[in-house]
DNA sequence: AGCCCGACTTCCACTCAGTGGAAGAACTTG
DNA sequence: CAAGTTCTTCCACTGAGTGGAAGTCGGGCT
């Protein structure tokens, strides 16, 4: 490269930087992709228009970025992402209609949950995991869920990352999360109140595959007021395990 | 940059390059990577390195290279695609129901359709219309009522193409184009047989969004045997119509 | 209408990140 | 075990990429 790259970044880090501005967001200036890529102006001016002739990203008439077809058309390559929503589809808005709440789909990738899908009833609690969107594992019922059920390495990491406590509730301590684990892998559900989300509590349970692996789990978020209502975690289990039986799994000794 | 780039592309187009190779597939050696971009396979090498090390491109145990969750997760960023395809999907599922063929959602991007959505019932013809793939306008169902409802500066460039002639009866005159186009318009329905596909037909419809404009389409394509069946005409006008309801359209003087 | 401000675009002297052929390592197949 | 293929690493070479500064454009306010 020339000149002199004042932070040490390649080039393929910095593209991959501005794409990266675009979580959680749908539309930005070319402004708020340097601010947020930390990018000088004119870096930001040239590579943002290399994604633009790429067809990653398209400029509308109102001068924002927002990502185009071509991310689009990729991103629909990856496999278990569209595999999995498409399987779970059914099983989600069947449990929508049961709980009129936030349903979610998740799958785990490093020491975060995926939301791979969201379906939201009316008068749902103000949720945070868009689709998309990528949460610690530890403060949320689905990370819970899918924390449970990896291997131990990432509970290490896990703890070694020093996880970060977001409410009273959320758990941190070694003790108490693997005693919470433990419940969680024996119960085969998670139920979690005010972990993340204020006045909100959830609840999670693993989806497996053919081979029985936990590969996604499915949650509820709904109002604290309604903890007691039975529905939910009837509902996230069944809908657990359709996913499951539609994915191959066959239970044992059942 | 330095060294010599042998053939004038900067590091975004390799880059991008990289992310073209897996159109159509799933997973790629990085020697087929490397020869789909056109790429020496050192450049490969080290650039696809890059990608894994952002997330976007993951390497599996058995060395080949799949579509990451960090493409995905800025996929799902591209408004127009995800919210389409969710508004859409209920329609094409009763669609699906009743014709038992493949069932297709597609937006025009310059003189190409992307696919949004495929369904596909059992026994469905062999289809080559994936889920992201990208077709030319002149040669499928969708196109054809995409490009009739374009501005007129599309169809003058399609020209400009010199579009291909797939099967003998893939219309690129440009008479017989003009002629088909105003049917589409005044019909609201394009019929097309065997236009990329031997053996097939498709029926297409236009779906529009409140403003009136027509923002996507929706097909079937299904064995010629089938042509003279009633409900593939019905069943594509009703779900166009039920989408456009739905994306706020309210047709004028009916 | 004019001025000011913020956002974006363009320029360009400078330089080291990126280049890809070659050699070696690793893996697969017969 | 040998041969062939794929992948990894090395490194001399150099021009693509750098980002601050200046200029342009557009919007808002008076």
């Amino acid at each position: 490269m020339s000149g002199r790259a004042a932070d040490g970044r390649s080039v393929a880090e910095k593209l991959f930087a501005i794409g990266d501005a675009f979580q959680g967001r749908e539309d930005l200036s070319l402004s708020e992709i340097a601010s947020r890529s930390h990018l000088p102006l004119s870096t930001a001016h040239r590579l943002v228009g290399e994604w633009v002739a790429w067809g990653g990203l398209v400029r509308g008439d109102d001068g924002r970025y927002r990502v185009g077809m071509r991310v689009w058309r990729l991103g629909v390559r990856q496999p278990t992402a569209m595999r999995l929503r498409r399987i779970a589809m059914p099983y989600l808005e069947d449990l929508l209609e049961a709980t009129t709440e936030h349903v979610h789909l998740a799958v785990r990738d490093g020491l975060g949950a995926i939301y791979l899908e969201r379906l939201s009833g009316p008068g749902a609690v103000s949720a945070i995991s868009d689709v998309g969107s990528r949460l610690p594992l530890h403060a949320t019922g689905v990370g819970l869920v899918l924390l449970a059920h990896a291997p131990t390495e990432v509970f290490d990491e896990l703890l070694a990352s020093k996880p970060r406590k977001f409410m009273p509730n959320t758990l941190t301590e070694e003790r108490e999360l693997r005693r919470r684990l433990a419940e969680i892998r024996s119960f085969g559900l998670s139920t979690s109140v005010e972990e993340l989300t204020a006045g909100a509590f959830s609840v999670a349970a693993p989806v497996r595959d053919a081979t029985g692996e936990v590969v996604a789990a499915v949650s509820i978020i709904a109002h604290i007021e309604r903890l007691k209502e039975p529905q939910f975690a009837l509902g996230v289990r069944m809908a657990a395990r359709g996913i499951s039986s539609a994915l191959g799994y066959r239970p044992q000794g059942e």
